[in-house]
DNA sequence: TTGTAGGCGTTATCAT
DNA sequence: ATGATAACGCCTACAA
């Protein structure tokens, strides 16, 4: 049994030491390399051998070295994974689509949660790549000179996330926050709406949503545009404050942009408790489409993005370019779908 | 400048190569034992010595190759993290703060997304631990005898979380599932309460809370329970419909008991978009104190957990015994609190 | 304070 | 189909 053959191995050198190849080698009378094979490349070992190396290694506890086996073939099966945050309901679906789909593809998932500065970034990648990792994903297209430095002279594959360029560092997939922007702009725009306020986090991507929407909402005649710019996290309790400071602002508002359907949450909630009715006396819209969005009441107006889908595709393009597959599209625009619910 | 020893590094082989201890020994005209030295225990190398060192590490773009390094001292700076989801909001803030203190304590994660079957869970743990991590957190305390002998055989520090037991496979910090239950029950069953239905994920541990106020509510005379147990995803739009199922059963209820806040969430916006008021019409209470739940309306009784604190105590725990450092409570019971708000 | 030799556990490569 | 040898890049232990 297991636990015989995994005494003998820790008696030999006098304390617990974990199997090695040679352990399973010797269990069963061949040579490592042959173990090896079995293990990794059994359509070239005869069968009979490869039972006798499964027996062995059942009968050691044997668990391969990764470290040991990156260290000999470069490739680690390990996928960097780079957000600024997951507790905001905006990045965590495409985080674990990104997992599931690395687990089905046989790779690992080493995450970082960086936070919004471009520097923290810059450093936090430097200590990831000591990992050798085969791949990397970067959330969003702004990163320092020197973190792209780094990642081309590390010379593997990276794919962004979350935000539209011409020009990746490697490969791309997201969608243009700009043209959300514009996309909100003008639903408001063609439908009478003058009077206007934003709550927006102070991410950089919210801000050209927001700047998206202005430029657009600018050709309105006669229109009125009110900011709220809100620290993160952007939760419901900060939505409801944001709220508060435009009503109080005195301003009259037709709709409430909000940067986030967690915002617009809030933003409805502070509403409802202050008498108000959304969508009677103010539009408001979200963005993301996050899971209860839909469900609210009223259901919250958005524009959705398959975050899911994107995390799928983003670890398939990074597998792909790893096992030397041709990424057909480098550079996929996810697009967008305004979807418009009650409550604008 | 960095571009041209990259080059003679490349050019030295014919193609792309990172740099090596090697590289930056001769760059800088030192052995790499002492380069190493100088990166990792600069206390005992000449100042000098490391202004050069420095050096040649800027102008080679050197970053030190952790496989090897780990390969050589069996010390690999990484945790891997085992949780079964973090789209439902219950575990991404305990992830983000295991994340943020590991990263303060110098290690990297892996984080392993593994659904709620416990067989997936061993096979998964497994691969994790060919990357010989430092630690592991593992949720739960249900993990299969296999799991728990490849974990005992790989001999690191496990933490287990967001559960207790007297018995963990090492060291755990959690909280009593049926003592939350039990105390949901109290509150009732000391209100005057009798008619209950119940809105259950179909997991493990939420079914144990369930359990933990069933057995408190029994003790009521004439009491009346009613179970709906949801599939997963525990989202708002499942609440709502589990609130229309407990609705159509013809049952009358004093109090809806949600096994989570998504949940009950569901169940309030349900039940106004009946016409029903809560809590005039029933009590809705939900589980976890997610970041709504105090900001909702009607602002959600629940039990709160401190989910950051547990992730960044599992974060030291286990840091703190991998570096010898004496764990002082190998056993910890997080507690929990029952916030009286608005809805129950 | 710095350098040398050897080994960590695996796989590529070249035999047999 | 299987085996022997030499890396992979770093660090421990010892030597100078």
């Amino acid at each position: 049994m297991t636990n015989v053959l995994n005494n003998i191995i820790k008696s030999q050198k006098g304390r617990s030491r974990t199997a090695t190849l040679e352990d399973v080698a010797q269990a069963a009378g061949l040579s490592p390399m042959t173990v090896s094979r079995a293990l990794n490349n059994p359509k070239v070992v005869r069968p009979a051998t490869i039972a006798r190396v499964m027996e062995a290694v059942n009968s050691t506890g044997y668990i391969p070295n990764m470290l040991a086996g990156g260290l000999a073939t470069s490739r680690t099966k390990l996928i960097a994974v780079v957000v600024p945050q997951i507790n905001n309901n905006m990045f965590v679906d495409t985080v674990q689509a990104i997992s599931d789909q690395l687990a089905v593809r046989g790779y690992h998932m080493l995450l970082c949660i960086v936070g919004y500065e471009p520097e923290d970034e810059t450093d936090i990648v430097s200590t990831l790549l000591s990992r050798r990792p085969d791949g990397i994903v970067l959330t969003g297209i702004h990163h320092t000179s020197e973190l792209k430095r780094i990642i081309l002279n590390a010379n593997i594959p990276v794919v962004e996330i979350w935000d539209l360029t011409p020009t990746p560092i490697d490969m791309l997939i997201g969608f243009s926050h700009e043209k959300v922007g514009n996309a909100i702009g003008e639903y408001f725009a063609t439908r009478g709406f003058t009077n206007f306020g934003f709550i927006c986090a102070s991410d950089r991507r919210a801000m050209v949503r927001k700047n998206g929407a202005i430029s657009v909402l600018r050709t309105i005649p006669e229109h009125d545009i009110k900011e709220v710019i809100v620290s993160r996290p952007a939760n419901m309790e900060v939505g409801r404050h944001a709220l508060r400071q435009l009503l109080d602002s005195g301003h009259h508002f037709d709709a409430i942009i909000c940067s986030s359907d967690t915002l617009a949450q809030g933003a409805i909630m502070e509403a409802e408790a202050q008498g108000l009715r959304v969508p009677d006396d103010f539009s408001v819209i979200g963005f993301a489409d996050l899971n209860f969005a839909a469900h609210n009441r009223p259901a919250i107006t958005t524009v959705s993005v398959d975050k899911w889908d994107l995390g799928i595709r983003a670890a398939d393009m990074l597998a792909d370019k790893i096992e030397g597959i041709a990424v057909a599209e480098p550079i996929v625009d996810m697009g967008y779908r305004l979807v418009i619910r009650e409550s604008a």
